[in-house]
RNA sequence: GCCCCUGUGGCGGAAUUGGUAGACGCGACAGACUCAAAAUCUGUUGUCCUUAGGGCGUGCCUGUUCGAGUCAGGCCAGGGGCACCA
């Protein structure tokens, strides 16, 4: 018998669907539509199996979704610009563009092999000048509503290599590839004014309600919206006062020093003639830039000798600071430490030296502190008159005081900053603005877009190679016809993928968007991606689609109706002697079984089980499995094993158990299909009990899977259809015409109900069946209701919560004939014994719970 | 450090959302077919008590409940994010 080979079917579809033109669609108001999009990936090189996850669930919805008569989107792009096409070129010698088109076009074909139902007439690639023109455009439209503005803001600068490093460019403080201390260094940058929108960003989470609850967690936690208070403070022989923030102005009682940013105004005047602050700014400036650098760091700070006094204790002071731990973004850049009730104020007092009082006692509870701030909640003393009120009260009342007082103010803050989009870098949308000495900074002007990248550069030299291209920044000022110069930073790769989803609609406009097919598209129903991209990402787009509103590009708030995030796919990884990451297939065992490099033959140490990622090199390819077992087996392993929400880890193993399934379920038609009645024959009048039973199987499959597939619950899906399998395997046909046609329906539910997952083998089974149609056009099977109810079912009876006996009885059979059947057990009766019944409970249809 | 998530057999996981823990798959073991291997098919497979029948069992500890994998509180372990990786 032939067996099923996938390699010469999944091509013949293939090039049956792309013939078609199967998964071309246009905007048409008369039906309904339905927008699923995967995260875009980075062309990296080659796919890898979080991105045959990824696509194989959208690729799930999206043909789900069109057998139910949906107009389906379903595009494919490239988030093209970044970093590693950069250090291709570093370390190649290979221009980014050409590193970056040729791993594009070797991943196309990965992707074109994985039979997905994508439209790739609408593919784009945000390094093409055809979409990041579209981008300056935007920019320019955002810059001219006040979207976007000039900042200077803080970077990590190799002062070896002279050039602006990414947090991951930064190891233990270090400089990835000189090795040099890394600096903050201030420079000038675009900034959005995404905290503009801090308050509707926050609350528009809300409506959101097919997002997962733990993104719209972390966002709102992002956000950061805090209710507190701005106190100011008398600096003793100043007239300007210090200016706080704080959430917690209830302990200001306990206040007992003053911490200002190594940032802030008042620091900066004093470094000058202060060589101790002097220095320790510089310290401070030696970290690194991201929040988890400064947080881990040791709390450390300097006198300034300068002293505030309390608002409400006559002659009390308290010294000023400045301190490494106060972030000059965050509120006002100054605090005051109340070391009884937050642990870095603690950390810091017992550091110096400096008194602590608490302040806040928590109910029957010793206010001493140890090395532990107390947090909590609790009745407020030491403070005057706070004392006895609660916390919350407590923070009321003294805000009224202050406000009296004139020397504070109740006020909302939130953590989220402006997006600063500027990088210092080659391969990146240029920001299309220029500088000019009389006229300032000057938008280019519309006919001149896009502003090109120039091809001829070079990475010989450290920085940024549109700084030194010999002509490229030299051009006129668009406002006096003078000499100007181009702005050569580049923007922020999260820009490109801010608006995508909207480009899709109409790729090859000659604008950014057209209105009218962003109406009908927008938003996206079902959008598909890791759980990395929770925050940044999601928040950007979700900004940069009130941006466009405001421009008049589109009318949506929330670019993102639905959202899955899939877990990520996970391996371990791997370290050569040298200490440098190696990748899966480098690695290998040799004759006395230890793990070496395969090419040295060198050890290799194992590290943890870590996101697989370019930069540690833990990734699989899977294009070895889908040679050896075929598309179908590997979009079907990726979505049988684990569920879509959560981490997997790539086995081998798997793949095996999904091919064979390929095989049993082609095999099973084959064999089968003689004994079944022929394609479209009419439903005869009585099927025989197996073929009833085969039926309601079948139904109560489809109901299921059904179900599965609206929640995304892919992995429960093909339990139920293995279940099926199993059913139709041990269906024994009597002959008659009932049991042919139970056998036919049976097998062509399957189909159906396989053919999201694995597309080629379906359309060919779905062709054995006798059909002249193709699945692709094919609607999805409904379940017949009468089928998918029982009569009977089986339930459980417990003596005192433990299990005794499960009895049959009628669907929803009245309580007291079940109890009768319960206590008749045998088993029951020895488990109740001598002891008296107490109660008994029933819950229909599920359980009896006897208590004793 | 801060925020979020996860923890169930040898393994991936299921559990009608508080109601029979271990569906389905992988692996393993035994058998059938075969000269043999592969493939396929059948059966067994949480653990302990030699069996009948029970005891124990969802990271750990406490609690709520007739009943807890599921809810609450406290721990432990692993993972993700922390604003210039994408």
């Amino acid at each position: 018998m032939s067996r099923y080979n996938a390699k010469t079917v999944e091509a013949k579809w293939q090039a049956v669907w792309a013939e078609q033109r199967s998964f071309e669609v246009e905007a048409n108001l008369t039906l309904p539509k339905y927008y699923v999009l995967e995260m875009f990936p980075y062309p990296s090189g080659r796919i890898h199996i979080g991105h045959v996850r990824n696509y194989t669930m959208g690729d799930v919805v999206a043909r789900y979704k069109k057998a139910q008569g949906f107009n389906v989107l379903h595009p494919m792009g490239w988030d093209a610009f970044g970093l590693p096409a950069e250090n291709a070129a570093r370390d190649k010698g290979v221009h980014p563009a050409d590193w970056t088109y040729a791993n594009i076009a070797h991943m196309r074909d990965e992707l074109k092999a994985m039979g997905l139902s994508l439209d790739w007439s609408k593919e784009i690639a945000t390094c093409h000048p055809g979409y990041y023109g579209h981008q300056q455009k935007l920019f320019l439209d955002f810059f001219e509503k006040g979207l976007v503005y000039r900042k200077e803001s803080w970077v990590n600068w190799d002062p070896v290599d002279m050039t602006v490093l990414a947090n991951e460019q930064v190891i233990d403080g270090k400089g990835w590839r000189s090795g040099a201390v890394v600096e903050k260094r201030k420079l000038d940058q675009w900034m959005f004014r995404i905290s503009d929108y801090s308050e509707d960003l926050l609350d528009s989470l809300e409506k959101l309600d097919r997002w997962p609850d733990r993104v719209r967690l972390m966002q709102q936690n992002w956000i950061g919206r805090s209710q507190g208070a701005r106190i100011s403070f008398e600096i003793i022989g100043e007239d300007k006062p210090l200016e706080i923030y704080t959430t917690r102005p209830d302990t200001l009682f306990g206040a007992s020093f003053m911490a200002v940013s190594a940032d802030h105004p008042l620091t900066q005047r004093l470094a000058k003639d202060n060589p101790a602050i002097k220095d320790f700014v510089a310290e401070c400036h030696r970290m690194g830039t991201s929040e988890e650098a400064i947080e881990k760091a040791e709390k450390k700070g300097v006198d300034t000798g300068l002293e505030v006094a309390h608002p409400f204790i006559p002659g009390k002071t308290l010294p000023v600071y400045v301190a490494n731990f106060v972030l000059m973004d965050y509120g006002t850049g100054a605090i005051f430490g109340c070391p009884a009730h937050d642990q870095r104020d603690l950390d810091f007092a017992r550091k110096y030296g400096l008194e602590v009082t608490p302040v806040v006692a928590p109910d029957n509870a010793d206010p001493e502190i140890g090395d532990t701030a107390y947090t909590g909640p609790g009745k407020i003393i030491n403070s005057d008159f706070l004392n006895g009120m609660e916390v919350e009260a407590a923070k009321a009342e003294i805000i009224r005081r202050l406000e009296e007082m004139g020397k504070g103010t109740a006020k909302i803050n939130y953590r989220l900053r402006d997006w600063g989009l500027s990088r210092q870098r080659y391969w990146g949308c240029p920001i299309p603005m220029i500088h000019c000495v009389k006229c300032g900074t000057m938008p280019e002007r519309e006919e001149n877009l896009p502003v090109k990248l120039p091809d001829d550069v070079t990475f010989d030299k450290p920085g940024n190679p549109l700084d030194h291209h010999p002509t490229w920044k030299h051009v006129k000022c668009p406002g006096c016809g003078g000499d100007a110069t181009r702005e050569t930073d580049t923007m922020d790769t999260f820009v490109d993928s801010s608006w995508y989803f909207a480009r899709f609609c109409s790729p090859r406009a000659d604008q950014p968007v057209e209105r009218e097919k962003v109406d009908y598209w927008l938003p996206v129903d079902q959008y598909i991606g890791g759980i990395e991209h929770a925050i940044l990402h999601l928040l950007y787009s979700r900004f940069y689609s009130r941006a466009m509103k405001v421009t008049g590009w589109s009318d949506i708030d929330e670019p993102f109706a639905g959202l899955f995030t899939q877990g990520m796919v996970t391996h371990e990884t791997y370290r050569s002697e040298k200490g440098e990451w190696l990748l899966p297939e480098e690695v290998g065992h040799n004759d006395a079984g230890d793990l070496v490099e395969l090419i040295s033959g060198k050890p290799v140490t194992i590290g943890g089980i870590e996101k697989m990622s370019k930069s540690k090199k833990n990734v699989v390819d899977p294009g070895a499995i889908i040679d050896k077992f075929g598309a179908d087996a590997a979009r079907w392993y990726v979505l049988s094993d684990s569920p879509p929400d959560r981490d997997m880890e790539w086995t081998d193993a798997g793949a095996t158990g999904a091919w064979r399934f390929v095989q049993r379920l082609h095999r099973f038609i084959l064999e089968h299909i003689e004994a079944a009645c022929p394609v479209h024959a009419p439903e005869p009048e009585e099927f025989p009990e197996a073929a009833k039973n085969l039926r309601k199987s079948a139904h109560k499959t489809v109901a299921k899977v059904t179900e599965n597939i609206e929640n995304l619950h892919f992995n429960n899906a093909i339990a139920r259809i293995y279940e099926f399998m199993n059913a139709l395997g041990d269906f024994k046909s009597d002959g008659t015409e009932g049991a042919k046609w139970a056998l036919r329906e049976g097998m062509e539910i399957i189909v159906n109900l396989v053919a999201p997952m694995m597309p080629h083998l379906a359309e060919e089974l779905w062709q054995m069946l006798g059909h002249d149609t193709i699945l692709v056009e094919t609607r999805w099977p409904q379940a017949i209701k009468a089928l998918t109810v029982e009569d009977k079912v089986t339930m459980a009876v417990q003596v005192k919560g433990k299990l005794r006996a499960t009895i049959e009885v009628a669907l929803d059979e009245q309580a007291k004939i079940v109890e009768e059947i319960a206590l008749a057990q045998k088993s029951v009766q020895n488990a109740i014994g001598e002891n008296t019944i107490r109660k008994i409970i029933v819950v229909p249809n599920r359980i009896v719970n006897v208590v004793i």
